[in-house]
DNA sequence: TATCTCTTTGAATGACCATTCAACCAAATT
DNA sequence: AATTTGGTTGAATGGTCATTCAAAGAGATA
């Protein structure tokens, strides 16, 4: 097992360090208080490294905004494969993941709304964000139109699964607006009785 | 009809035309890239008059939000006035309400989730978002509770309105990052849809 | 009208911070 | 071992911006 590249691979390693000290500034301070300087020394390096690295401030945050959409989208998957062909149980495995703890950390929902609120003026965090949003709309878009099949009924799956991903955001920011009274274990049962509402006959003996 | 006070008739004049300047450029810039500079020429005033008014960028700022919170109260206020006391009267006309195109205008949803982003880092912010939730949520559950009593159904009020609140949330961040794909009579219908599949008894006929 | 008080102006100040870069160091290559 | 390549350092630079304030302007008061 010879590494012929110490170098890359330590490049790889300040890399990651560099966007894990931005995530946890930014989940600590917000964007415009996070300073080239804080993420640096935050990762043990030393200023003017960030600009090496990623070439800007603004670069670095996109980058930090990648990371944070694929560490969604591989739990996300991750969870959708070991749950089989069930569409019952891959919703609620989407449920349960969304309002785990690793993705539903306060931290992290911090960060996700810093750049959600930035999507208007910056084309780039809009880009990624629009992705990561058709990715989850069209995998739930699917496993609701089986569930609206199993169920004979005749609602719409685009509406039911634009009402259920604005529900799962809309829970989000209760976290952060209101961390006293949120719980995750409520957010998700509320999720359930939303599923269990549209969906009684295949529900609610299930939830 | 004599005016004792053209002073403070103006005095009042700048105020507002500073705050309106800030929701203008914060919903074209978001707050980072407002500068005092841009919210003065903006408001037709010079340079140094905002800290003369607000005393600095950070109460300006904090004034601005109560401003938006202030204008979505007294509509939201008015519009349950004129509901009368049917509880699913109030319902629809809540929905109307946040999904006017007076208060769902990408423009003021975008300064509002600028807010929201920094709830967890400014203690003022948070203070107000959450008197302004804590204020929707009383008046919801209220008013669900009714609903729920006529139903003769056994969910509980505060999940429904807190799921409730969470969904017209989310539907407000989707107007953010899918304007191409969002429409405000969509976002209605899904909230419709919504109390449909909740109090079927109540609402299959009226929506 | 004269004086006083409050508002507005805009240039000057100073702090903060992203970015640059010469010097340094360590790994890769020869 | 000598040379080249590439990552790291941290002091210096320059630009941006909030804030200050002396001077001026305009209402109120006498």
């Amino acid at each position: 097992m010879k590494r012929l590249n110490i170098r890359k691979e330590n490049k790889k390693n300040s890399n990651l360090k560099l966007i894990s000290s931005a995530i946890k500034n930014i989940s600590t301070k917000g964007i415009n208080e996070t300073t080239m300087y804080d993420v640096s020394h935050g990762a043990g390096l030393s200023q003017g490294i960030v600009n090496f690295h990623f070439k800007s401030k603004e670069l670095l945050l996109i980058e930090t905004l990648k990371f944070i959409s694929n560490e969604y989208l591989e739990s996300f998957q991750k969870c959708l494969m070991k749950s089989g062909h069930d569409p019952r149980k891959k919703i609620i495995s989407i449920i349960n993941n969304d309002f785990s703890s690793k993705i539903c950390s306060r931290d992290k929902i911090a960060v996700w709304f810093t750049f959600f609120s930035e999507v208007k003026f910056k084309p780039a965090y809009h880009q990624i964000c629009k992705e990561r949003d058709l990715y989850y709309q069209t995998v739930t878009q699917d496993i609701l139109r089986q569930l609206i099949k199993n169920e004979k009924s005749k609602v719409l799956e685009k509406n039911i699964s634009q009402g259920f991903q604005a529900l799962v955001m809309g829970l989000w920011l209760d976290q952060l607006v209101d961390p006293e009274t949120f719980s995750k274990k409520q957010a998700k049962q509320i999720c359930f009785d939303y599923l269990k509402s549209i969906f009684p006959k295949q529900f609610n003996k299930l939830l």
